[in-house]
RNA sequence: GGGCGAGUGGCGGAAUUUGGCAGACGCACAGGACUUAAAAUCCUGAGACUUGCAAAAGUCGUGAGGGUUCAAGUCCCUCUUCGCCCACCA
């Protein structure tokens, strides 16, 4: 037999899946299904070894569980509208139509030489006017339900795409894709309601608690950010207005030594004609919005000015005190403003203690540490409290919030980091915001049959221009739908995170064109059984996707409350240490591993050298072992024919036997539970190794071809080629895949005769051969007759000895 | 500063669920067989140190230190380093 050519034994079955349309799910709602989703790429124009991760993790599942007998729904997609497309229009004068459809047909083409299971079917791409129609349906919708609202607003900006960004969108003061310095600028613009949901998502969290990785959850939890407090209303003399502050801890608010509130505060403007240093509080104003959009944001170090002239009232006991403008209060959070105790609160003591602000402690601090040196942030007993002398912070909490309630002085409030959701992008490919601006009738939005709002294809993009929509006349001029008189057209388009909410729906009856899916047969398929991708979506994606389910709930048109059951986040695919990406052109390509090893080989192997949650750091050196591996289940066709005239001993056969039904067991168990590839691997592995030596000591070919077959079997998800290719070499006539996964039977999968250490005073010092089903008796009587342990033990008293059910026998000495 | 996770041979990693032979499997390495030779393949070896010609024996060993236990990579305490995410959210 000759070398295995990885060459055309893919080929021929990459060509023989796609004739027999081996992964096109079935319409068949009574058989148990299995929705397995990998995050769809962008089609950036190539695919990387992250990629190859993600979509082979993809495919152990779909292939696993089509072969356990699940009807499997395993599509793939195109995320296709965004930024990396206009940028290369504008770069290369290619259409962003035309260099997206390029690369999806070269990612295409890739990804079927990996030979993955995809139902190409089903394949979407967000660009098309038959999915995007369904984006502005949904955004009529929600208009219609309140859901999404037009407003002014302080939003981020990123000068370098041109456009605004969503707060999930900013990380650390830079823009999610460009890596560059955001800005900030007031803006009308459209946002999605997602804090309508906050407190749903954030419960649905637990529903969710052990089918997710936990990082996940707790980055999504603090993402949203929930605390309850109390509002209160402070006083301020000289004029009849009221500050709002916010705080978690009513129960220090007799030690508060003054009100802290935002710069861009909007109270400021309706008091300024009472504030006597209005100038030197104006040009504070100015000088900390150029800090806050200047680079390095973050810094630690609090600054702020007192304002004269004016003062609040703590409405708990009518103190007065003074008022700060504070950079280190947000004016995004709650009201923007706060009440400072600097004895219990770390950030207002370093802003009282910069402004020699006094201040004094009204909990008792256990520890006895001194509030000069430091806060005291914990909770304890009242004192300096007035009639709340004596109780305790939990209580505290609950009886002043009461109290200022009862006074009408404020009420009790829950606040979330998450803010609402917004949408606009003040650029060319993505999908048109189908609303119409009318001067009689204000916003109008389309009518349902008109839908869709095609994007223009000849658009003029030359850069730096902000909503190149507004150049088309065509587009822009429309007649008011409502009253019939000229208007205009929106002219920004949809953040594409709305292209990639609800796409998982729309691959259960992706080609729908009356309806944006039939429920029936998204009630069949949903929720997805399994998601893969990588951790970077987790506070983007992954909520919007779980808000945008609920609202389809809402909207009655799917059951259930959560959209993926299970997530699975690979870790990334790195090349000495750093992320894979053009820019820094370190990308490691596919192509060239496929030609060299073939795909099943660089398959196994990028699950195999690591652990899929963790990070990979590329490196080819591991690969050839793989291919080694190939070649020896390949080779194993022709050896298991050939009988030696050795027969084997019973015990041997026991042994493999033994060994494949384990082997069954791991793999099935680290396929379906652990996620645990390598590990499965590496025993298929040691199964080949037994079998390598077991065929080459004896003369059974019956064992060796069933242990051949099963081995076959279970590094068919894998490695579906190869395996495919031995398959029908057995004389079988359909795919691999009809066959049903193999079963290990309980019985044999304990050994009758184990070895065990022996162990004397904590110290290893032998091991012996057991019977099973031997007795603690039994052992100890089989080891005095060994001569060793004998010596070990002679002028030796034996204080314990314990024997460990099949584990080991340990004994204490003196 | 807060949260999550991790630290095991030359390297990727296994064993952590339920305390019970640490280093599975693979890479790289060394020796051998086959070959005119090479590649491929097959066999063998290998945590470190000490003693020994050798067979072998002993000591140490899972980031550091301490504890519980007959027994700790695994459990408890203290510390440390690294990675990721969030970061003045009152």
């Amino acid at each position: 037999m000759s070398e295995y050519d990885h060459y055309s034994v893919e080929k021929k079955w990459q060509n023989n899946w796609e004739e027999n349309k081996i992964f096109e799910s079935e319409e068949c709602y009574d058989k148990e299904k299995y929705y397995c989703l990998v995050m769809l790429p962008y089609p950036s124009g190539n695919l990387h070894m992250g990629h190859v991760r993600n979509y082979t993790i993809g495919d152990i599942f779909a292939r696993f569980y089509k072969m356990k007998g699940r009807n499997v729904l395993h599509p793939m997609g195109w995320d296709a509208f965004g930024l990396p497309a206009e940028n290369a229009a504008i770069k290369n004068r290619i259409p962003p139509a035309e260099w997206t459809k390029q690369n999806i047909t070269r990612m295409k083409k890739q990804l079927k030489t990996l030979g993955i299971s995809y139902d190409w079917n089903r394949e979407v791409s967000t660009c098309d006017s038959g999915y995007y129609k369904w984006n502005q349906w949904f955004f009529i919708k929600m208009w219609e339900k309140g859901l999404v609202f037009r407003k002014t607003a302080n939003v981020n900006w990123c000068p370098s795409c041109n456009t605004v960004l969503a707060n999930e969108q900013v990380l650390n003061g830079t823009c999610w894709r460009c890596k560059n310095l955001t800005d900030h600028k007031e803006l009308e613009q459209w946002f999605i309601k997602i804090t309508d949901y906050a407190d749903e998502l954030l419960e649905g969290i637990k529903q969710l608690a052990t089918k997710w990785p936990k990082q996940v959850l707790s980055m999504q939890k603090n993402w949203i950010g929930k605390s309850s407090g109390l509002e209160i209303d402070f006083k301020l003399t000289c004029t009849n207005k009221k500050l709002k502050i916010f705080t978690t801890r009513p129960d220090t608010i007799f030690g508060v030594a003054f009100v802290a509130i935002s710069p861009e505060h909007k109270i400021l403007d309706e008091i300024k004609f009472k504030i006597t240093n209005y100038d030197e509080a104006f040009k504070y104003i100015i000088e900390s919005k150029k800090k806050s959009s200047a680079k390095g944001s973050r810094n630690k170090e609090k600054t702020g000015v007192k304002i004269k002239g004016i003062s609040a009232i703590n409405p708990i006991n009518a103190q007065q005190v003074p008022i700060f403008l504070a950079d280190y209060v947000l004016s995004s959070y709650s009201s923007g403003a706060i009440m400072a105790v600097p004895a219990h609160d770390h950030r207002d003591w370093e802003f009282a203690k910069r402004y020699s602000i006094p201040f004094f402690e009204v909990i008792k601090n256990k520890n006895c540490s001194s509030i000069d040196r430091e806060p005291y942030e914990g909770k304890g007993v009242l004192i300096n409290s007035g009639q709340f002398n004596g109780i305790n912070s939990n209580e505290a909490l609950i009886i002043v919030s009461n109290w200022i309630e009862k006074h009408n002085l404020g009420k009790k409030t829950v606040n979330f980091k998450l803010k609402d959701w917004l949408i606009s992008r003040q650029r060319y490919w993505g999908t048109p915001i189908p609303m119409i601006h009318c001067k009689n009738c204000g916003i109008v939005p389309l009518q349902e049959k008109n839908l869709p709002i095609i994007l223009p294809k000849n658009i003029g993009l030359l850069g730096e221009v902000k909503s190149p929509l507004r150049t088309s006349k065509i587009f822009i001029n429309v007649q008011c739908p409502k009253c019939g008189i000229d208007a205009k057209r929106d002219t920004d388009t949809m953040d594409t995170f709305v292209d990639s909410s609800w796409y998982y729906v729309r691959y259960c009856d992706a080609h729908n064109c009356n309806a944006v899916f039939d429920s029936v047969k998204v009630n069949y398929w949903m929720p997805v059984d399994q998601y893969i991708g990588g951790i970077e979506h987790a506070c983007m994606h992954l909520i919007y996707s779980r808000f945008w389910y609920k609202v389809m709930r809402d909207m009655g048109i799917v059951k259930n409350d959560e959209p993926f059951s299970n997530l699975l986040t690979q870790g990334m695919v790195t090349l000495n240490g750093s992320a894979m990406s053009k820019s820094k052109g370190n990308i490691v390509c596919p192509d060239e591993m496929i030609q060299k090893y073939g795909a099943d080989t660089l398959r196994l192997f990028i699950l195999f050298a690591a652990p899929i949650q963790k990070q990979l750091d590329w490196s080819s050196e591991g690969v050839v072992g793989c291919r080694r591996f190939i070649n020896r289940i390949w080779r194993l066709f022709n050896i298991i024919h050939v009988k030696s005239n050795v027969p084997a001993s019973e015990k041997t056969k026991a042994d493999i036997l033994q060994l494949m039904h384990y082997t069954i067991k791991k793999v099935t168990n680290d396929i379906e539970k652990e996620f645990q590839f390598n590990t499965a691997i590496s025993s298929i592995m040691e199964l080949v190794n037994f079998l390598y030596i077991y065929n080459h000591h004896s003369n059974d070919d019956g064992i060796s071809i069933m242990v051949y077959k099963t081995v076959v079997l279970l590094m068919s998800p894998f490695t579906p080629h190869i395996c495919e290719e031995i398959w029908e070499m057995f004389g079988n006539k359909k795919s691999i895949l009809s066959c049903p996964w193999p079963s290990y039977d309980r019985n044999l999968l304990k050994k009758k005769f184990i070895e065990i250490p022996i162990q004397i005073n904590g110290k290893l010092k032998g091991k012996t051969i057991i019977s099973v089903s031997d007795s603690e008796n039994e052992i100890k009587k089989k080891l005095i007759k060994v001569k060793k342990f004998a010596e070990e033990l002679e002028n030796k008293q034996i204080i314990k000895f314990m024997y460990i059910k099949n584990k080991i026998v340990t004994l204490v000495v003196k």
